[in-house]
DNA sequence: TGTTTTCGCTACCTTAGGTTTCGATACCTG
DNA sequence: CAGGTATCGAAACCTAAGGTAGCGAAAACA
């Protein structure tokens, strides 16, 4: 039944090459920014073809969006209370963001997208999507409140990182998360 | 004296071209996106060459920074209350990053910066130094807070037009003023 | 051994940032 | 009006990079 749907397919198979690939990635874009990350020079430093990667992405945003998703993995949502959970949420977001060559990447795609609506439906689905969702469900906010948490939160964490080619310290990530939080608290709605 | 120094060059006088280069420029950002709009195309809804552009103008990203300079012109100070002021940066800035071209070219330029650290030199001393200063000087607040504070606002504000390509509604900006504000209204100083 | 699919390589197309050259033009001075 | 000087417009040009196409080789399986 469903079993021949499983099977292998004929042919060569693909080789274990997206790893690779993504390693490159963010070792190059933290070597040379992103505009100087060519598609060209990370297929070199993964040792495959050019064309391998673009068989597999059809463009050079979709590889790094695919990245990106590979190098964050789901959010963590830990601790009991809202306030820990929204706490822990931006102390993760900070410290993926502030990994070599993550936030130059995350940066580097996210202002492609500001031309490119094709990859803008693609960050804001495949990337953005699931943690606003993991994060609706666990805080329980409406969409707009959970939007706004992280536009705040992103928004500010790769300005600076825009700004100063630093990731932000982590005094400024405490007073990040003593804005942010105390704002949330005061539920909208009756208990 | 000095009346050598200010007396007109000799010479075929610059044409006043600035002020149409900046409009065309705007124009061209709100109609095709950063990306797609080229300074050939800038160049021609200007109705000037391409060559007079880049005598003017050594890249791109030094045109657009030079137009986001005159269209956000001097911070507004109004306020008396340091809750007021902060108040009416935000709601200045936003409505500045609103107005038609001038978030896609912002948001623009700012990811060509992460990729080039000359003009992510440029943009922090000529666009974000000035108003970090007067911020400075109004607010009494040392640098950290107010780059912390700039990073803060201007990061949501570009984040949601990068990530909508819209520009931040109203409501949203006063949600961002209601959590800002009041961070910064417990001064850490002793009284 | 044959089939199917992927891989690596190379050559190529297109766009766009940026440079250069050159003749034409505008302004001032004498 | 003639000469000097700097800018303008137009066009040709260079280079980097995203993306495509074609082809022979290699890896699996039947």
């Amino acid at each position: 039944m469903a079993s021949t749907a499983s099977a292998r397919p004929p042919g060569r198979p693909r080789a274990g090459v997206n790893t690779v690939v993504f390693a490159a990635t963010l070792s190059t874009v933290r070597e040379l920014g992103y505009a100087r990350a060519t598609v060209e020079r990370i297929a070199a430093v993964a040792g495959v073809a050019k064309s391998t990667v673009y068989r597999r992405w059809p463009s050079k945003g979709e590889l790094i969006v695919d990245c990106l998703l590979d190098a964050f993995g789901p959010v963590p949502l830990e601790g009991d209370s809202r306030a820990e959970l929204m706490s822990s949420s931006i102390r993760w977001a900070a410290a993926k963001i502030g990994e070599p060559g993550v936030g130059d990447a995350f940066a580097g795609v996210f202002s492609d997208a500001v031309s490119d609506p094709v990859l803008r439906e693609i960050l804001s689905t495949r990337l953005q999507d699931p943690y606003r969702i993991a994060l609706q469900d666990a805080l329980g906010e409406p969409e707009a409140r959970v939007l706004f948490f992280i536009d705040v939160v992103v928004g500010a964490l790769l300005h600076r990182m825009g700004m100063t080619g630093e990731p932000m310290v982590d005094a400024d990530v405490d007073a990040l998360v003593e804005m942010v939080v105390p704002h949330f608290a005061d539920d909208p709605g009756p208990g």
